[in-house]
DNA sequence: AATGAATGAGATTTCATTCAT
DNA sequence: GATGAATGAAATCTCATTCAT
């Protein structure tokens, strides 16, 4: 019997679970692998976390939490429109490379309402983010006036394409830059600058 | 025992599994729940297929074969690279509106070596024909010079963040055609045209 | 893989549980024990009842009609009240000494609610049945008038009582004549007094 | 660390027990839930008793020995037996309803031979007592000559009966004073008939 | 070719009990 | 004496796969 602290076991535990959740996915994953993964015997994660679905949804929460924290700094501190979308991105993309657990947040597991308020609350808040950002952009005379919505659409889609293909198909990462880049200038030629 | 002929019967079987495999993702769904939507014997489906690994698999081929020569002949045919852009991302958005069970092409099932093949041929064809497209642009003088590699990705990432939102948030889909444009225009004020 | 009948089986998992439960209450009995004695594999215990509680409930309910049948037959067929009232105690005591597992109707498992509409409606059931042949014995100037509620309900416990001593108590079986002709000394008019 | 004296930590146990086996039967109790009741650690039970059984059957004993001294008191202290049945009946009725524990009494926890020593010498013990008041309500002449021991059989049962329907059937507890009065008129020597 | 009863391995979860501290 | 983290066995249930018919 290895003893730990009950915070030091919850630890190793979330720690456990996110490797596990990340490389296997929700249903993939077993408790007994996180277990073993943990250190401790699958009894002992349920001393911890009522059942699989908590203990997913607590590293989820953290996560997200931790996440829309950080972009949050970026929408309002940065205070160039180019530079503030530039820093969106690039966070997004950096913080799921070194947390590929949030790929847990694209899973269809549990039917359609695994973690539905998590991951809902979530989005909303990623949405309104690049939503203020390209607003102040247009109000700023920086951006074109365009459809906000529909930009904030497309650049989410483009960040959750990338956490996907980082353990799907790690061939597809672009860099974020590139990406931000591209968003702000397009693709067609410009005739004079 | 109603009789069909063994090519039918294949048939309703795929057509099952896309169905069931759609609405309740790899593990979720059950081999008998699958020949229950196909009218056959849960033993009848070994007979078809190997198990349920090569039945998803068979249908995920069959579907991606299908969408590639789609794409393939936008890519092709159409002259205009604005044209080509804009019709390649709607070709690929409609289609996987239609067909629900390419998000199993995101999944993470049995560790990472699910349909590893059959995916990665996918992504390449993906990738090769949106570069295609950009590089004849570039050719053509309509597009910018750029970093080719780089926007490929960029767009197969917004694709497959689409095909996800359909699943997991659906109020962030958004308009292929809104779509293209930003990607060809960008965000920036034009100065003048 | 021993081979049979789906109606065989069915038999022989309910007869399996029959005693299981009967030996062992609710939570006592497991799955596995049942699976044992009806010589089958455990998941096969599922091709047949949803569950424990499914098992547990269609073998109530099947006897509970059973006897129910059997002292409606009792209460409407008899005439004299007297010989009424002695069948009906003589006919329950003598069918759940053969039926043990009636003891369930009286386990408290899983909370409160277990089979609780089954058991209800046989409750009700028996009590209404010893009203009607006490009524019909006041009607007929066979029995005292008296708190034909009240005499039903002690009549009930006393049912109920060895039913659950032929599992606790055996020692406390009484004999059903000698239990009526005890009640009935209570019940008839007495001629002179 | 909350110090108590020894006994008191017994007697709290014992009472977080008593409600906790009461509310949710022999195995729907956990140790840890009894713990958190007595406002104990769930090692510490084990410094007072054995194990789980041990503490059930603990319990079930101090209620046993208390409920047989007041009913031993009614047989011995009440002169005219038909008082005496009467209170004999009414106090074990109040007494189960005011300790419901006493249907673990009941149960077939662990087989057949879960605390049945226990069991065995309180329900000799009740019968004893029954026995008794019938009999000198016979030799005294206030009761007809009857079989005595089926009578004491048929009384238990009853009491068995209600203690029962406490738990699984609250429509059916009978008044103990109307009880008493029907089982009377049966045991009662009719002056002339 | 086709069926569907049956299996067996593995999943999540609960809990009495132990034991290092 | 006392704690509560930890264990391990067992419970219910699911399901891909097999095979006698």
């Amino acid at each position: 019997m290895n003893r730990r602290s009950s915070a030091e076991s919850r630890k190793k535990i979330l720690n456990a679970a996110l490797i596990t959740f990340s490389d296997h996915g929700y249903r993939g994953a077993s408790m007994r692998m996180i277990a073993e993964r943990a250190g401790i015997s699958v009894g002992g994660l349920y001393l911890y976390f009522k059942g699989k679905e908590e203990l997913c949804l607590t590293m989820l929460k953290d996560r997200f939490n931790d996440l829309v924290a950080e972009l949050e700094k970026v929408a309002l501190k940065i205070q160039d429109p180019a530079d503030a979308f530039t820093q969106f991105i690039t966070v997004s993309v950096e913080y799921t490379k070194r947390h590929r657990e949030l790929i847990l947040a694209q899973g269809r597991e549990q039917g359609f309402t695994f973690g539905i308020d998590v991951k809902k609350r979530f989005f909303k808040n990623q949405r309104r983010l690049v939503e203020m950002i390209i607003r102040k952009g247009i109000d700023s005379g920086h951006f074109d006036d365009c459809n906000v919505r529909e930009a904030a659409k497309i650049v989410t889609s483009m960040i959750r394409g990338f956490v996907l293909s980082i353990v799907v198909d790690p061939e597809n990462l672009f860099q974020p830059d590139e990406c931000a880049r591209f968003m702000l200038r397009g693709l067609l030629r410009r005739k004079e600058q």
